[in-house]
DNA sequence: TAGCGTGATGCGTTACATCA
DNA sequence: GTGATGTAACGCATCACGCT
């Protein structure tokens, strides 16, 4: 027998509704459940209801702490020193696995929607960082295209612009000398200029 | 008196044993 | 080996009672 994983298949189904639909077999989906006739004459005829005492329900609780499942001979001895009937135990155990579980189910539920929320609270979060992150690579690009257009402007009424002046190999004329290439400083690659972050996307 | 906790019941399902 | 049948145990939904 496997109960374990029926059980675990069942619970899952509960906490997560859909996901085993398509793997748990779809049992009791076409017979609607007989819903249980009310007898009226169990005051009756029948031994009426009692409420088990304290010291009853602390050893049921101690064994049900033990072990959820009950064994024929461990219900049997559990019956008589608590001075019941077995069947009284059973449905004890019963009840209890029941209450357990829907109580297990509820903590569960309780986890899992608290985690969802900190989950899209956090979603929330890096969508409007994702939108912050475009408006400046929007920025970003209008500058790109003002530099260039400025650069555009002064290149065409003078050869040697600011820029093709950057470019090229500084002009020493009759100054040069071989060994001082070090005396115009490059920055390196990847260096941290302040204000130019948004070159780094481009990179 | 409503609502809740809990013991008890009825029914469907499953696993297992026995028999033809 | 196999299908039919019986039985015990269980889960689930629900009832019913006692208590607050």
């Amino acid at each position: 027998m496997n109960h374990k994983v029926e059980d675990h298949m069942a619970l899952i189904s509960q906490l997560y509704p859909g996901v085993f639909t398509q793997m748990a077999p779809q049992q009791g989906e076409s017979k609607p459940r007989r819903r249980r006739k009310k007898n009226k004459d169990a005051g009756l005829s029948g031994a009426k209801k009692r409420k088990l005492s304290e010291e009853q329900v602390n050893l049921l609780e101690m064994n049900f702490g033990s072990e959820h499942k009950l064994e024929s001979d461990r219900k049997d001895k559990l019956a008589s020193e608590l001075g019941l009937d077995p069947r009284q135990v059973a449905v004890w155990f019963q009840n209890r696995r029941a209450r357990w579980k829907n109580k297990k189910l509820e903590e569960e539920y309780t986890k899992l929607k608290t985690s969802h929320e900190t989950i899209v609270v956090e979603k929330c979060q890096l969508e409007s960082e994702v939108l912050k992150l475009k408006e400046q690579l929007c920025e970003a690009e209008k500058e790109i295209q003002r530099l260039s257009d400025r650069a555009d402007g002064v290149s065409t009424n003078s050869p040697s612009s600011s820029l093709s002046m950057a470019m090229d190999p500084p002009f020493l004329g009759e100054f040069a000398m071989e060994g001082y290439e070090d005396a115009f400083y490059m920055p390196p690659e990847n260096n941290y200029v302040p204000g130019m972050e948004w070159i780094n996307l481009y990179m």
